[in-house]
DNA sequence: GTATTCTTATTGGTGTACATATGAAGAAAA
DNA sequence: TTTTCTTCATATGTACACCAATAAGAATAC
């Protein structure tokens, strides 16, 4: 009896599920990461390689571009500035905004640090292959 | 000049790259999931249904099962038992451990939140086709 | 040209997530 | 047995990551 509806509590697996899968794969590249790139994270290092990619934004753009809401971007900023990675100057034109540039050695660092990010998201794929991971980038594009 | 080989730092894109690619799509999850389930976090929701899945186990060794290492577990386990849905007791095999259970009321939650989570799930490769989130998840798994 | 609305940045609070250090207890090796 | 090694739980510190609330400036509506 109830051969053809077993109930889902007895039948979910959190292993199975997405976001748990998600989770792991995350963990799995910050552990890379850290290992290729110790000095930064990949938090910071987005930062710094969008900065460098748009030149000058407002923080509230950067973040939006980065994918991180306000707060979280004060911080990263912040961050990134005490160790002079960044400048941040309140702007002429809007008042409220703040324009976040490189500095000298923000520009420099984020050079070098290339091509290791590079090696980083070659490693995090390296159990797949190269059409592997490339449809691997396009399902998560479409989630 | 050089036409063969461009320079990494003008071509690098932080959005093609697979960890950049991860962490959006992990905030997309938590987006559904946060609208889903308001009660809980994909955390702690992992942290019950691993406990009603393999019913009473260590502190450490739950953990392991969730992929968290033990600092993380602690918080989690510490912020559910104060909402009164785990039991922890010192074990009585081994006085180092704590042994976590499910409370009558842990339980009758996670029951109840079981089909929320699979909601949770769906709505997540809701822009994917069956045969597109198995695979998917396939090589989530491979890396 | 003021009132309303939107945008920008900040603050405070909560919740992961990890590294490192510590202490207590069990297990293995000497 | 001691000594050593490992494991378990905890504590501290750093770094995301989000929400909600606030304040000030800019844009718009009227």
């Amino acid at each position: 009896m109830d051969k053809s509806t077993p109930s889902p509590i007895e039948t979910y697996r959190l292993d199975a599920q997405i976001g748990f899968k998600l989770r792991l794969a995350n963990q799995r590249h910050l552990e890379v990461f850290s290992r290729v790139l110790p000095q930064t994270t990949p938090t910071q290092l987005a930062v710094l390689a969008k900065l460098l990619e748009v030149g000058d934004v407002s923080q509230n753009h950067l973040g939006r571009m980065v994918g991180m809401d306000a707060a979280t971007t004060k911080g990263v900023v912040d961050r990134l500035q005490k160790k002079r990675l960044l400048v941040v100057t309140p702007s002429q034109v809007d008042r409220r905004r703040l324009v976040i540039c490189l500095s000298k050695q923000g520009h420099e660092l984020i050079a070098d640090m290339i091509p290791s990010a590079i090696e980083a998201s070659r490693q995090t794929t390296a159990n797949l292959t190269n059409r592997e991971s490339a449809r691997l980038v396009e399902l998560l594009d479409k989630l």
